[in-house]
DNA sequence: TTGTTTGATTGATTTAGCCTATTGAAAATG
DNA sequence: CATTTTCAATAGGCTAAATCAATCAAACAA
């Protein structure tokens, strides 16, 4: 029954009989017949086919609501028990929005100190994605901003206020000012993430709110390549100030506070709404209650 | 697995292999291969068996505590499904306290009106029972005190104020009086019901702190034996005014009220905490809120 | 048309679940 | 203390379920 609901939370994931049977470690048979099942016992239709896969039935997404719950309890018991065990051991997943990514050491350094034996998985998501990969148990907790997008069903622990600066260097325009406005990094060419991240569109709007056409003149989905153009002297950018920071400043490069607004959004860690979590969860949720009043400005 | 965690359950009702392999339909050896499977799977011991059934270990506890979780999603996954298919069909099960099962019927009946569908079972259980049943998927919701005894993890309805009445007859000792005090009620010989009730509890405090001996001259477990015994016109008892009323009064037959003190306690509907709730139950906690205005006094 | 993708189908094989019958050990009983 | 009873584990055998590799048919795309 179980593995069957696993199989489920598969097509969700991937739309796609044969690659979920793969995610399961199965044959795609063998994941056709499960889903049949489910639905025979269940004595509705659960996935609208055509020769594909097309939709999921109002019945299959009820279905998969529970399928969330009972899947994830299945995997919370076995890792309870392991923790019972052997201490805290196992994997934790976790996806963080490429402006977070930095700061995620800063947790999980500390974690590790007191936790040796927990593996970490770290992926680079949207907030969009971390939210969908949190609801179909592919990641056990995310870093994404608190305070904008509808989060869904979930618990949030508030990590540190992001602010924003413009990341440039001394003798480039605006270089050797103490703070600037948005209008004024509006006419600056910018290096910025692109419009699928959350990050690019708050930029954006703080960007338009001005008046102003916001030129991007180069887009990336990694801040990696954002911060190695900019130190290069030649480019700008706009970033939270605490990645800003992590990354390091030198004395040409420097990361001048963006006033008229001084906007600021809370980054956190969300986690499934699970009583109780597991105890990998729980760790890391109090990892980073002690970590935030350290990162809060 | 599901069915492995649902023998777990049944061997903690009955502690005894034998008997839950009954409950759950399989053959003893049946379930003695699922426990072990489940300790073979988690990697720990679950059970401390002797020669026959001892206890559960701590691990085995703490499954048990996910295993009454996950089985009652699943559960619940399938009423919700069957509930969307057929409109409100299957089987509540409820078990009240002997002092409440009379006011089931104004409960019941309103809710078969509006689901012609749905089958009762009602049990006959002590406070104690109540919550016990509950914890172990063993009933869907109870009627029990709210305010004496800690509940654990349930949610609950308030239905109504339980008070107390001398039930007697014109003729016998106090049968004149408008209203008697617990004093005097301690000097009538009462009929009672037995003391692993909490009802009987709640009335051998009130008479005790009078300091006189309370002398109850029959014991029953059951308020029909009781009530029948007072309609005699030879006995008298104490119970609840709903109860009397619903029992039915007559010119000889009185429920006098007691009072120094008129203590009063809270009965209401006890069912598990789980989000969301099955459609059944769901169901019944709407019957019971719309209920609750019409009892309470 | 022809090739590709995708999910259903088929048939063989392995695995898991369950039952009956039995055993062994501990409790209960006389 | 001997005997009986109770209880859970074990053994052996059967059936149903699960899974896989291979194939098929429908829908698209080129």
């Amino acid at each position: 029954m179980i593995d069957k609901l696993d199989f489920l939370l598969a097509l969700a994931r991937e739309c796609h009989f044969g690659r979920a049977a793969d995610a399961c470690g199965v044959t795609q048979p063998t994941l056709s017949a499960g889903i049949k099942q489910l639905e025979e016992t269940l004595g509705v239709l659960l996935v609208n086919r055509g020769s594909r896969f097309r939709s999921f039935t109002p019945e299959g997404e009820r279905v998969l609501d529970w399928a969330r719950r009972i899947v994830g309890d299945a995997r919370a018991l076995r890792e309870d028990i392991n923790a019972l065990r052997h201490g805290l051991t196992g994997r934790l997943r976790i996806a963080a929005i490429p402006t977070a990514l930095a700061m995620v050491a800063s947790l999980t350094t500390p974690f590790r100190a007191r936790h040796p034996n927990v593996q970490f998985t770290i992926l680079s998501r949207t907030s969009i994605e971390v939210l969908a990969e949190l609801d179909n148990l592919e990641i056990d907790a995310g870093i994404t901003y608190l305070d904008n997008e509808p989060l869904g069903r979930v618990n949030t622990v508030p990590l540190y206020p992001e602010r924003y600066r413009l990341l440039t260097s001394t003798g480039a325009p605006l270089g050797e000012r103490t703070s600037v406005t948005w209008a004024e990094v509006a006419q600056v060419p910018l290096c910025l993430l692109t419009p699928d991240m959350q990050n690019r569109r708050i930029i954006n709007r703080l960007l338009n709110r001005t008046g102003a056409e916001s030129r991007p003149m180069l887009e990336s989905d990694s801040m990696i390549v954002l911060f190695s153009h900019v130190r290069t002297g030649k480019w700008a950018s706009v970033m939270p100030a605490k990645l800003a920071e992590t990354l390091g400043l030198t004395q040409t490069l420097r990361a001048i506070p963006i006033v008229e607004p001084d906007e600021v959004h809370t980054i956190g860690l969300v986690i499934p709404q699970r009583e109780p979590m597991t105890p990998l969860t729980a760790a890391l949720v109090a990892e980073a209650q002690r970590l935030a009043p350290a990162l809060s400005d």
